[in-house]
DNA sequence: CTTGCGTTCGGTTTTTGTTCGGTCTAGAAT
DNA sequence: ATTCTAGACCGAACAAAAACCGAACGCAAG
């Protein structure tokens, strides 16, 4: 992988920003307008010079705003005096009874012991919004371990995407022809469904003081 | 699953607002409206292009409002390893309101980023016992990370020696003339004193669920 | 009947990636 | 000094995909 010039580093920097804000690549033109280019022709060089050296991907020949990030693989490094182990777990978003899981635009991490989850490569941290969970002992602000799993034991807290495509955080309960999912509010009524999809088991609920 | 156009994805997004705000889908033409588009066959376009590509679903044929989400599988981000600061802090004991803290004969140990405290050679970890602080959302059989500290805060959460040398956690509050200690429990009264002492200050609470 | 809604039809306009020549510069090789 | 190469750029043109329009049509509920 050779190394980019300063410009096709720009350029890609501007796609990335502009995934992350938009959600879908930008377009040629767009990229140009943004470098006082007047022909998209130069764009089209530089694109291609990305993908050759393999830091992104485009689709069939024509598709429009196809670019794709291609994941490169991040440095990891160890160090020898370290007292235990840690897990650097990504910070994935804020979520909220009802709303989707709203993500964070920091790259933002928290250190957690490892001792916490199984399977560090498959977990990642949210925060809490709001006081849905209160009767659980999760506040608002908290931070709860998720570890991604796919069978969830009755009683575990999960986060569970329902039909309408929002996230909660509720107890899973799979009972012999359905499964319940009960929220952690008495003035709230258990949600009942034939399956849904569980994102990920609550591993641990960590609550920082602010010192000030 | 092809990837969304600009259009699409910018369609999509109004959608999932509209559910979240309203609780319902809008219309074609009021997704039309809001794009400044005076034909709904446009947007009857989108809604197919998104329906084709497995983002949305609609009811029957001419069913009004009918859109619903269709849940998308989440990304799997890597988390990583990394030397982070961490502090193993003892495990003193158990804390139960009323009671002395009662000491943990195994010389335990919890590993804690360093983050969560400011002082980690001046720290220690107590486990809760009871459920008398569930208001504060601290539970039975949750950790917390006790921070030695001779001047709390207002509304911080300390551990409290009272006269009767039982240990305590309580939030704190300076008034006036006296000291609040103020229990997470709404049948609880709160106690005055004019002078205690105060063993540490709560930094953290941490929930670990067993994944077992 | 009116209103709101999704649907269908044809045709037009805009956007977008791509290609083809050609210019300019800076640095290395001959 | 000359040639060669690589990076960055321009302007024009092209074809396909995407987006859009306006006018209907059918259906259901108030």
């Amino acid at each position: 992988m050779g190394n980019l010039t300063k410009k096709q580093n720009d350029v890609l920097q501007f796609i990335k920003d502009h995934i992350r804000d938009c959600g879908y690549a930008p377009s040629y033109r767009e990229i140009g307008e943004h470098f006082k280019l007047s022909s998209s022709a130069t764009v089209h060089g530089h694109i291609q010079s990305l993908v050759d050296k393999g830091v992104i991907r485009i689709g069939e020949e024509g598709e429009a705003r196809s670019i794709e990030l291609v994941p490169q693989a991040e440095p990891i490094h160890r160090s020898f005096r370290l007292s235990a182990d840690v897990v650097n777990l990504p910070m994935m978003g804020l979520i909220a009874a009802g709303q989707p899981i709203e993500a964070i635009t920091d790259n933002e991490t928290m250190a957690v012991p490892a001792s916490f989850v199984l399977d560090g490569a498959n977990s990642y941290v949210l925060k809490i919004k709001g006081q849905s969970m209160i009767e659980d002992g999760i506040l608002d602000g908290d931070f709860v371990v998720i570890e991604r799993n796919p069978s969830p034991r009755n009683g575990e807290v999960v986060v569970a995407l329902l039909d309408n495509a929002f996230a909660t955080l509720k107890r899973f309960y799979r009972e012999p022809s359905r499964i319940r999912l009960q929220p952690a509010n008495k003035t709230m009524d258990p949600i009942y469904v034939q399956d849904c999809i569980i994102q990920g088991v609550v591993r641990a609920v960590i609550r920082k003081f602010q010192p000030v």
